[in-house]
RNA sequence: GGUGGAGUGGCCGAGAGGCGAGGCAACGGACUGCAAAUCCGUGUACACGGGUUCAAAUCCCGUCUCCACCUCCA
C-alpha cells in the first residue's frame, strides 16, 4: 500500500496507514437536504467516488459512510413556508440527491444514516461532554446545551486557529451562552415549531445541533477511531473544527486524516444557492450527457476549484469522444476486454497514490489513447488489445467506462435493431452513389444524417456510424 | 484583525528547482472522391519587481489582483 494523502489538519501529503490493515474507514460530510443538490454539492460526491473506486481498485476493503441532514433550521423554516410536514421537506430533497448520485454514476455510501435515525447516540455523546465538563446547560432557560470551547485547549487544531482570535459574528446572540464562541449541541424545543421536530432529553425536549450528528455517526458505524473524514473545504471551520473537538472531548480518538475538496466555482465565486449562482445537477444533465459531467468533474484535482463554464462542459464532451472512438473501433475488432489493477498503466497508479493525482492520471489515458489509435492504423490487433485494456482498465477507476451500465438508461432497446437496420439501408444507397461516383447523391445521404446527429465515418473496412 | 487558497500559452488544466503533463481550439502535412476520424508536425506559458542558484513557473523578499473561512454552507 502506497496511498499518500494530503491531510487538512498536519498540511502536509503522508501514507494512508489505517487503523484495520487492508480496510479503509470513510466518513464524508453528505447533505442538508434542504435543497436541490447544485454541481458543487455533487462534486464532493464524485470526488469520494472516485476515491473509493481508486481504494477498491488497489485492493483494500472499503467502508463508506455519508449522512444525510435531515433536521436543521432551513428544513423547518422552508417546510413552514411550503406548508408541508418537514419530514416530507427533507425526504423530497433525499431522493432528488439520490437522483443526482446515480445520474452521475456515483455508487451509494455502505451506510447512509439519517441525522434523526440517531438522537439515541447523540444524546450519549451530550452527557459524556457534560460530564467531562466540556458542555454545559443554557443558562437563559432555552434548554440549549452549548459546547465549553475554553474547556477543550486543543481547539482550533483542525483548522489552525487561536481562539483568541476568532472574530465572532456581529450580529450573533449570546443566548445562554459562557462564550460566544461556543457551539450549540442541542437545541431546546421552540413552541413555534412542530413538535414532532423534537426530542426529549434529560435537559429537556429539543433537538440536535448540527455539529453533534457527524460525530455521533461516524464513531456508531465506523468505530472510536478511524481513517478519512472528509467533506468540502467550507466545512473544515466550523464544522469539522467541532465536530473534532466533541468526539475528542468525550474520550474519541476519531479521524486519522482530514480530507477536504475544493469548490465549483461561477465567475470566480463560490457556487451557492443564496447566490444564486448555482447550477442545478438537474439542469446541467438535461444540456450535457452526464459522462461528460462527471468526467469534468472528476478529472481536475480535487484540491483545485473548478470554474464552471458551458465551454468547459463542451470541451470535457469531446475530450471524451476521442477516447470513445478509440474504444468503439477497437472493441471492434478485438472484442471486450477483461480488466484488473494489474493491466493499468504504472504511470496512471503512480499518480492516484500520490493524493489522487486525476488529472496526471487522465493524461496516461490520452496516451494510451494515442499509442491505441496507431495501432488501429497499423491493423495490429495484439497491441490494440493491450492498449483497450489500459484504457477501460482506467476509465473504470474514473467510473467513466462507456459500456457501464449507469450510462445506458434512456434508450429504448427495441428501438436499437431498427435503428441499425434503417442506417445501414441508407448507408448502402450512398456506397451505391459513390460507386458510380454519384458523389452529390452520396453527399446528400451523408449531410441528411449528420443533420440528425448521426456522424458518419468512412474506414478502410466500410463506412461506420455513431450517434 | 486571524487562518488558508489562487494568478500557467487563445481556452481548460497538471506540475513544484534542471529535458515544454495532457486536453480543447487553431494552423500545416499524411490519409480520403470530398469529408469525418486518425496519425505526424507547429507554441519560446507560468501576475509584477528584486534576490538565491551553474540552473527558478517551482526557493527567498517585496508588490498587485482574486477567492474563501472566522458558528447556515459540498
Amino acid at each position: 500500500m502506497t496511498f499518500r494523502l494530503y491531510d487538512s489538519a498536519t498540511r502536509e501529503v503522508r501514507d494512508l496507514e489505517t487503523v484495520v490493515p487492508g480496510r479503509v474507514s470513510i466518513y464524508h460530510c453528505g447533505l442538508t437536504v434542504q435543497s436541490s443538490p447544485h454541481l458543487g454539492h455533487i462534486r464532493k460526491e464524485v470526488v469520494f467516488d472516485v476515491l473509493r473506486r481508486w481504494l477498491t481498485t488497489s485492493g483494500l476493503h472499503v467502508t463508506v459512510v455519508a449522512n444525510v441532514t435531515d433536521i436543521d433550521d432551513k428544513i423547518l423554516a422552508k417546510s413552514a413556508e411550503a406548508g408541508v410536514p418537514w419530514f416530507a421537506h427533507a425526504y423530497t430533497f433525499e431522493r432528488e440527491l439520490h437522483r443526482a448520485y446515480r445520474a452521475l454514476g456515483c455508487e451509494q455510501p455502505t451506510y447512509e444514516p439519517r441525522a434523526t435515525g440517531h438522537i439515541p447516540e447523540m444524546l450519549t455523546m451530550v452527557s459524556e461532554l457534560i460530564e467531562r465538563g466540556h458542555a454545559y446547560v443554557a443558562t437563559d432557560g432555552s434548554g440549549d446545551v452549548y459546547f465549553d470551547v475554553l474547556s477543550w485547549p486543543s481547539y482550533g487544531e483542525l483548522s489552525h486557529q487561536r481562539v483568541d482570535d476568532m472574530v465572532p459574528a456581529e450580529d450573533s446572540d449570546p443566548r445562554g451562552k459562557r462564550d460566544p464562541r461556543d457551539f450549540a449541541l442541542w437545541k431546546g424545543y421552540k413552541p413555534t415549531e412542530p413538535v414532532t421536530a423534537s426530542w426529549p432529553a434529560p435537559w429537556g425536549r429539543g433537538r440536535p445541533g448540527w455539529h453533534l450528528e457527524c460525530s455521533a455517526m461516524a464513531i456508531k458505524y465506523l468505530g472510536d477511531e478511524f481513517d478519512i473524514h472528509g467533506g468540502g473545504i467550507d466545512l473544515r471551520f466550523p464544522h469539522h473544527e467541532n465536530e473534532l473537538a466533541q468526539a475528542r472531548a468525550s474520550g474519541h480518538a476519531f479521524a486519522r486524516y482530514w480530507m477536504h475538496n475544493a469548490w465549483v466555482t461561477a465567475a470566480g465565486e463560490k457556487m451557492s444557492k443564496s447566490l444564486l449562482n448555482g447550477a442545478l445537477v438537474s439542469e446541467v444533465t438535461a444540456q450535457y450527457p452526464a459522462r461528460a459531467v462527471r468526467f469534468y468533474l472528476a478529472v481536475p484535482h480535487y484540491r483545485s476549484s473548478i470554474e464552471y463554464s458551458s465551454e468547459s462542459l463542451k470541451e470535457a464532451t469531446a475530450s471524451l469522444a476521442r477516447i470513445d472512438g478509440f474504444v468503439d473501433r477497437a472493441v471492434e475488432l478485438v472484442g471486450r476486454v477483461e480488466t484488473s489493477y494489474e493491466t493499468l498503466p504504472a504511470g496512471f497508479v503512480a499518480a492516484l497514490d500520490d493524493d489522487l493525482g486525476t488529472s496526471t492520471a487522465m493524461a496516461e489515458v490520452y496516451e494510451l489513447v494515442r499509442v491505441g489509435n496507431q495501432a488501429l492504423t497499423a491493423d495490429d490487433a495484439d497491441a490494440v488489445r493491450s492498449a483497450l485494456v489500459s484504457v477501460q482498465s482506467m476509465l473504470d477507476v474514473f467510473g467513466l467506462r462507456a459500456d457501464d451500465p449507469v450510462w445506458q438508461g434512456g434508450d429504448d432497446a427495441r428501438l436499437r435493431p431498427i435503428l441499425d437496420g434503417v442506417i445501414a439501408e441508407l448507408l448502402e444507397q450512398r456506397q451505391a452513389a459513390r460507386a458510380r461516383k454519384d458523389f452529390a447523391a452520396a453527399d446528400s445521404i451523408r449531410n441528411r444524417l449528420t443533420g440528425l446527429g448521426v456522424v458518419v465515418e468512412d474506414t478502410p473496412n466500410g463506412p461506420r456510424w455513431s450517434v
